[in-house]
DNA sequence: TACTAAAGGCTAAAATTTTAGCAGATAGCT
DNA sequence: AGCTATCTGCTAAAATTTTAGCCTTTAGTA
């Protein structure tokens, strides 16, 4: 069961994208996420949709319903990021990191620095090994 | 004008996927770069539909019309990278990075790594002078 | 010149998506 | 017990999206 992000309306994609990015939410929590938030009643609705269609599902907590991705959230993470890499990148992992890195807004810290260089020299010894 | 991906429908969306990853294509070459692809007539609809959003631009090559996106394909690339981060790594470019890095399929040659090590490092200095 | 093939334009219908609003359930109060 | 507030479920209408088909134009060619 599959995220195709190719198969979900705008509003759906709006929802799940929401929902991942904080994990889960109340149908409350999930129209406050929402860009250009419609009703609450339409909020409801499309959260019952996209459990019918098996990317959410729910459990209860006291009297609301609180939704969550079925999927992993690395696993839709993964395939989000395959995504951009094709779209843009044509398949250059290395041409996505650099743009990330070089985000004019982004400065990482000298620890975030560190642990990639780190794990850039694991994949250098894994190259050597091969 | 911004190419927000939260306004574009399903079909757009996936009309501006395949445009930017092959920077331009005919009525014809979108049609076959779409997922459960339309009726021809139906992708030149959308193109249209795109060009009056201001999502798209064409020339004439022939008697052809060849579709290009109006937005600079680099700046498409970064928002596309800010909403991945946000939405799934909580707004950590390292995190997303290492995501990026450790992905079972993808194997960097020694001279990506090296190319990396380097920006990394280059990013350290400029956290020392500042 | 007439015919054909291969484009894009346009329109209206079909299909899907999005929405509001009413109904039912439950919990907390008074 | 009855009221009220706060949930979700459902349905049908509104809005948008998606589509096919018919029309026009242009270029090539017999």
């Amino acid at each position: 069961m599959n995220v195709r992000t190719d198969t979900l309306s705008r509003r759906e994609r709006q929802l799940m994208d929401a929902i991942f990015a904080r994990g889960q939410a109340s149908a409350a929590e999930a129209l406050a996420a929402l860009p250009d938030p419609p009703s609450y009643s339409a909020v409801r609705a499309l959260l019952r949709i996209l459990e019918g269609k098996g990317h959410l599902a729910h459990r209860e907590e006291g009297k609301q319903y609180i939704y969550y991705p079925t999927q992993e959230r690395p696993v839709a993470a993964q395939s989000a990021l395959k995504r951009v890499v094709q779209t843009f990148f044509g398949g250059s992992v290395e041409r996505a990191v650099t743009a990330l890195l070089t985000e004019d807004e982004t400065q990482l810290s000298d620890e975030e620095l560190v642990r990639l260089s780190e794990l850039i020299e694991r994949s250098k010894k894994e190259n050597e090994d091969a």
